[in-house]
DNA sequence: GGGCTCATGTAAGTGGTTACATGATTAT
DNA sequence: ATAATCATGTAACCACTTACATGAGCCC
C-alpha cells in the first residue's frame, strides 16, 4: 500500500496536530508550498482514502457553532509515516524553473533582452527572499519551541534563494561587461521633435 | 494562442537547427532535464499541434534509408518563441523536493534517523553534481562555439547542488554536535554472550 | 542473427490545478 | 448589511508519465 504524494504531506502534517483539511492546506501554504505543495482538490480526497486505509481518524470538533472534523494518526498510519520517512527509496526531485529555460535559450536575444531574462528571475528570487524573510520570527519562535526542522527549512529556501539572486547579479555583471551595448550613440538629434 | 509549456522547450530547441521530435527528446534529456523535462508523449502530439499553428514546418530528412521528420521553426515561429522569451509575465516555479519534506518532519524522528535523512539528501545532490561534472567538456566546447548561455545554466546546476551539498554537510555537523548519541554509555558488559 | 540505437507515434492512466457550490461564523 | 474567513467538498480539465506498438538500420 504505497502513500501517494499527497499522503506524505497529509500524514506528516498530522504528525503531533490532529487538523481538518482545511488546516493543512493552511500549513502547507504557509511552509512547505515553496517544496511541495498541495490543493484542495487533492487534500480532501486523500483524507477520505487515508481513513478507509486506517491510517487517520476522523474526529468531529466543532470551533463555536461551526463544523469541523480533525484528522488523526492511528497507529498504522504513524508507522506508515516513520517508514517512509527513513525508506532508502531514491528521492523524487522535480524542478520547473521557466527563468532558467529562458536563460537557456537567451542566445536568441540581442544582449539587452538577455539582460533583461536575467533581471526578470533575480526579481523573483528577491520577491521569495522577501517573503521568507517575514515569515522568519515565526520560525524563530517555532525553534524556541523545540520544533527545529521546520526553521531549518526555512533557512534552506533562504539561502538557496540568496544564492541565486547572487548568481543572477555576478551573470548580469558579465553580460554588461562582456556584450558592449549596441548603438551606444544613436541619439536622435537630427529628427525633430513634433511638438 | 498561448504557448503551452511543451511547445516552450521545443520552440527553443529549434531556435538555431531544425530537429526532429527524438533530437529534441535527446537535448531536453541531456541538457534542460534538470529544470524542465518533456517525455515523448508530450513532444510528438505538440510538434503536430505547433504544425497546424503555422509555427513550424516539417520536412523529411532521412538519415542512410532510415525515415526522419524534422521541424524548424517558421517566421511565426520566431515570432512567438521571442515573445515569450521577453514576456514579462511572471515565472513559472516548481518544486517537489522530497529531501526537504522528509527534513521538515524529522522531528519525528530519532536524531540518527534524522541524521540519515540528511545524509540521503546530500548523497542524492552529489550525485548530480556527479553527473553535471561529467558534461562540462561538452559545455566548455559549446562556448567555445559561441553558445554562452547552455553552459550558464549548466555552470547554475553545478554552483545550485554544491551549494545544497553544503548545507546539508553544515546541518550534519550540527545535528551531531547539538544532539548527543542516544544512550552512548549503553555497553552491555553486564549482560553475558550467549556465544 | 541478435541486440542496440534511431525513429515515430498512441493509449491509458496518474497527479494535479482550477473553478465551482454551499453554508456557517466573524469582523467591519 | 456585507465582506472576509472558516470549512468541506466535487467536477472538469490539464499536464505529464509510462507502457506499448512498430519498424528500420547499425554493429558485433
Amino acid at each position: 500500500m504505497e502513500l501517494t504524494n499527497v499522503g506524505k504531506v497529509i500524514l506528516g502534517s498530522l504528525r503531533a496536530t490532529p487538523r481538518s483539511g482545511y488546516e493543512i492546506k493552511q500549513l502547507v501554504d504557509g511552509s512547505t508550498r515553496f517544496f511541495w505543495a498541495a490543493s484542495y482538490g487533492q487534500i480532501y480526497p486523500e483524507l477520505a482514502r487515508l481513513g478507509v486505509q486506517g491510517l487517520v481518524e476522523r474526529e468531529s470538533a466543532p470551533t463555536g457553532g461551526r463544523r469541523r472534523t480533525v484528522h488523526s494518526l492511528t497507529e498504522a498510519g504513524r508507522r506508515a509515516l516513520h517508514d517512509w520517512l527513513v525508506s532508502p527509496e531514491p528521492l523524487t526531485m522535480e524542478v520547473r524553473d521557466e527563468g532558467l529555460l529562458k536563460v537557456f535559450f537567451a542566445d536568441t536575444l540581442a544582449s539587452d533582452e538577455a539582460l533583461a531574462v536575467v533581471r526578470a528571475k533575480r526579481a523573483h528570487h528577491e520577491a521569495v527572499v522577501a517573503r521568507l524573510e517575514a515569515v522568519e520570527p515565526y520560525a524563530a519562535a517555532e525553534r524556541a519551541g523545540g520544533q527545529a526542522f521546520p526553521p531549518l527549512t526555512l533557512e534552506y529556501g533562504l539561502g538557496l534563494n540568496r544564492w541565486i539572486v547572487a548568481w543572477c547579479a555576478d551573470v548580469e555583471e558579465r553580460l554588461s561587461a562582456g556584450l558592449p551595448e549596441r548603438q551606444p550613440r544613436q541619439e536622435r538629434a537630427d529628427v525633430p521633435s513634433t511638438r
